[in-house]
DNA sequence: TCAATGTTTCTCACATTTCGGGAATGAGCT
DNA sequence: AGCTCATTCCCGAAATGTGAGAAACATTGA
């Protein structure tokens, strides 16, 4: 292990069970020696990356939310689409979730949620989880626009989308344009998702609404689908149009 | 240049002006050569750093995401701190924005925002934008209680705060547990902040409320300050309990 | 089709840096 | 003082990054 691997290992240490960490179980962990991590840990705290948590443990650094800001103001596709998601979100008109999501490596990332006044609930879809790419309509919006070559691959290894059946769905949303799914992630609630596509390599995005199945009829979805749609045409406009720049 | 640096160098290029670069402009900028910067930048990318923007252009990753969510779910001020900024703004009951900040460096950071429906304003300390230290309630409070060292050394390091004025008025907040300011950041508002202290090295931050100065009596000013000083003490006490564990 | 241009990766010899084991320092506690 | 634990320092050996240029690859235009 060298070069960035070294602290990139350590960073990935970090999670949500366990967010801070000791030299002792850190260098245990990664199998290397003590005084190495010690070096690791020295430089990281030097850029932020890390911090002092207390007495010899160690937790992640602000310097991801100096980064994150910067992201959150200059990403094509978080600045053309932020304003859409919230006009989709209101023009709903029901209490419900909007979620603009990216590919990110083999998953899906929300990169901006917004929430309709009144929803009671929230989607497991949060600003920077990465979600599986077989599962949900804000996913299959994305998995269904993958190249063919990448798309085999992911789907050969995901044990619940080797079928046929799940190929040939897949096919009908990406003719259709959109994708209705429902309790595939969240139990009870009902997602609809719009690919967001671009000539630009890497954007492949999604916008999606997420609703309780208690207040969706086939109606409503039909409304909510079209705007999803109208609303991913709306943002893919504005990543062709600030690209050229 | 060597180790982490040789990455941060190129992360750091990245800003809100100059959000894309190209690795031409990133080795001229460096000085140094290409091949270099090709490396570096694979690497970068390799781990979702940087991602390819457009023909040869680079632009930074979504991991920075993804981390700041970990921070967000795991940050002992943040867990601790969230849910009493959003109680002390809705018991201002005017329409204002809560605060909570803490030092990072030589600079003041925003780790979380809230705020009062009815507000039109908004404040510059944006979550993940470091500001000055010397300027505003929201940084006083954190500067006042800074070790006595470091205190002079920010202190002879900026222009505007080397007066003995200053000193005084900062030791004066200090022993108030609150500092009030108004317009110094941004015009036509008054900042009301009470520090946070803890025994854990390196908890030192701020919980404020920013109101428009129009509807800012001195009856509320002390309304609001005493409301920041028991948010600041609520927080402090989840410090301390959760450092416990 | 071929040349021209620009981007990205590769090669290789060399110097620099990192690595890791262990010792040294230092702070806190009894 | 003496102990324990966290952290830094030291140094020879070994691995890694460095940089200049060439090569691969893609795109464009003639």
């Amino acid at each position: 292990m060298a070069g960035l691997d070294r602290y990139i290992a350590v960073l990935r240490l970090f999670s949500q069970g366990q967010s801070e960490w000791t030299v002792n179980d850190m260098a245990e962990r990664l199998g290397v020696p003590q005084s190495t991590v010690y070096r690791t840990v020295r430089d990281l705290m030097g850029e932020n990356f890390l911090e002092m948590a207390s007495e010899a443990r160690y937790r992640l650094g602000s310097v991801f939310i100096e980064f994150d800001r910067l992201l959150r103001l200059t990403d094509p596709l978080l600045t053309a689409g932020s304003q859409v998601l919230q006009d989709v979100v209101a023009a709903a008109g029901v209490p419900c979730v909007g979620l603009l999501c990216r590919l990110y490596n083999d998953t899906v990332m929300c990169i901006a949620d917004a929430t309709a006044p009144g929803a009671t609930f929230s989607s497991s879809y949060e600003r920077g989880r990465p979600m599986p790419l077989t599962m949900g309509a804000t996913s299959k919006a994305i998995l269904a626009h993958l190249p063919a070559r990448r798309f085999s691959r992911v789907v050969e290894q995901s044990p619940d989308a080797r079928s046929q059946a799940f190929r040939t769905e897949l096919m009908a949303v990406r003719k259709a344009g959109v994708c209705i799914s429902s309790g595939e992630i969240d139990a009870d609630v009902v997602g609809v998702a719009a690919p967001i596509l671009s000539k630009s390599p890497g954007v492949l995005a999604s916008l999606s609404i997420v609703l309780p199945q208690t207040i969706a009829d086939d109606a409503m979805v039909a409304r909510i689908a079209a705007a999803t749609m109208a609303g991913a045409r709306r943002i893919e406009e504005g990543l062709s149009s600030s690209s050229g720049l």
